[in-house]
DNA sequence: GTCGATTACGTATTACGTAACAATT
DNA sequence: AATTGTTACGTAATACGTAATCGAC
């Protein structure tokens, strides 16, 4: 076997032609390299390298030599990256979630039940994109707000949130005691960028153009306050006090307008995540209560 | 980079269960490999082990590490078997050929043109397969029977051999001036056993019970000696003397008791085997003068 | 007591750098 | 003169072995 730094080594100067330019590229000196490249054609038993006028060049079998050193430097190279990889995701619970409320809402619980975790959070606007992450591991727990039909997966039913429209007191529709999105069109409406799904549905009843998106929730909350702008909100959202005093909060009462969401992991993780899931069902229960 | 000596180590250790069965097969000692161990977790910076109770295991990410190690080692292994593999075939140079006479009688002129490489012959009994194997660098030059159809191949005519029957002088047969194979039927013959396609030929138009094949050569020529049994000779053998003075030698007159041998190379060779084919060439003119 | 792993210490190997030299361009 | 590769020599890093220790079965 040949020990790696004499493939790295070889490698360099395979890249960069001379042992002058590989020499620097790996910070250390010629003559180290001229004497590990002696080396190497030791250990094989064979010529690597034309020596002619000072010139050092591959020879065929040395070209050779480089493809194949190639292949176990990535080797070598591959085996870290996937093993760093690996002992990270022991430590790591990915989740993903088609919306920011429920994570939100369950992240005491992920924090309680995953202490020794590292916890990953990711929003997604697709369920099917959070199923085939789910599938291939690159999550370990979704939120969807719909259930999936493979079996392959465990699901527990978690909570519910009603989109509501903020909107000023004295403006038409504050009248109402329920609006749908039809009677919104045409009404320029804010809307945070950050609320995963829920943008897909306001783009398919809304006309784009009527729609202010803010990625940045700080910059929302200014805008709400400075302006007269109506803008989405939630059942949940209010509960936490995201409000505005001269606005009224109308339930919109399209299907679309209403989720329900769902806690999902593959089977063979039912019982790692045990813990979790009973907080979400005793969560679900008392909100069924109500 | 981890140095391969370390994977080596880790991958015997995962191997053998233990420290000291695996510093057993690597002929070292169980200290060296114990801080082997703890040198690859530092490098890769994650804990591969448990360690408990003067027990050494993997552990989940060290079975992942055990599987990615052997990757790589078999991967250093094919780099030193291909490059050894490619430095022999830079000085060797295969022939196959379907008849063994026309490779000794070329013996001469590849020593004195290919003098500084190794020169590696076989027999092979299909024109087919020497072609394929010519095709695929398993043989740089091949003796065939038939003219290939395959434009990526250079071919030059070289040599003619007739087979004869050499049978006692007191044989019915012996009167006639040629036979057939039709005629030879029934006939117990002897024939050598390394013939090439030869002995395809016989089989074809002979009963194979009615063939003494004899493998080695010193044998046959005892036998012939010994005996009175015919035997299959060729005009070639004939000029070399391999004759029995108490027989009579008569030509068969089928088709497939005549050959004409071409020699072969790809066309991308061919310049490299200029010399070769110009003494081939030169063999064909003067056997053609006669 | 045996087996397996670790620790501590000393040694031998060897990979590397410095300096000088050789050979081209 | 500048560039590139090699040789010679000394040094620092390190891989290894020996001996002793600890724990468990």
């Amino acid at each position: 076997m040949i020990e790696t730094y004499l493939l790295e080594q070889f490698s360099a100067f395979a890249r960069c032609g001379t042992l002058l330019k590989a020499s620097e590229e790996l910070h250390i000196t010629q003559p180290t390299l001229s004497r590990s490249m002696r080396k190497l054609e030791e250990k094989l038993g064979v010529s690597l390298f034309h020596r002619e006028n000072s010139k050092l060049s591959l020879n065929e079998t040395g070209k050779v030599a480089a493809e194949y050193a190639e292949k176990v430097l990535t080797a070598n190279q591959d085996m870290i990256d996937h093993v760093l990889a690996y002992d990270r995701s022991l430590r790591t619970v990915s989740i993903g979630s088609c919306s920011p409320f429920p994570i939100n809402e369950l992240m005491p619980a992920f924090q309680d039940f995953l202490s020794e975790k590292t916890i990953l959070t990711e929003l997604s606007d697709s369920d099917e994109r959070l199923l085939t992450g789910l599938k291939n591991h690159q999550y370990d727990l979704v939120v969807l707000h719909t259930l999936p039909a493979d079996r392959s997966f465990f699901c527990q039913r978690y909570m519910e949130e009603q989109i509501y429209i903020s909107i000023a007191k004295d403006h038409p529709i504050a009248s109402l005691d329920t609006v749908t999105f039809e009677q919104l069109r045409g009404i320029r409406i804010m809307v945070s960028g950050n609320i995963g799904f829920w943008m897909e549905i306001c783009k398919r009843h809304l006309e784009e153009s009527d729609l202010l998106v803010q990625s940045n929730n700080d910059a929302l909350t200014d805008l709400v306050e400075a302006s007269t702008l109506p803008f989405f909100n939630s059942d949940r959202m209010i509960e936490l006090g995201y409000d505005a005093p001269d606005r009224k909060s109308i339930p919109i009462r399209d299907d679309d307008a209403h989720a329900t969401y769902w806690v999902v992991c593959r089977v063979t993780d039912q019982k790692k995540y045990r813990s979790i899931f009973n907080a979400v069902r005793s969560y679900a229960f008392r909100h069924n209560e109500k």
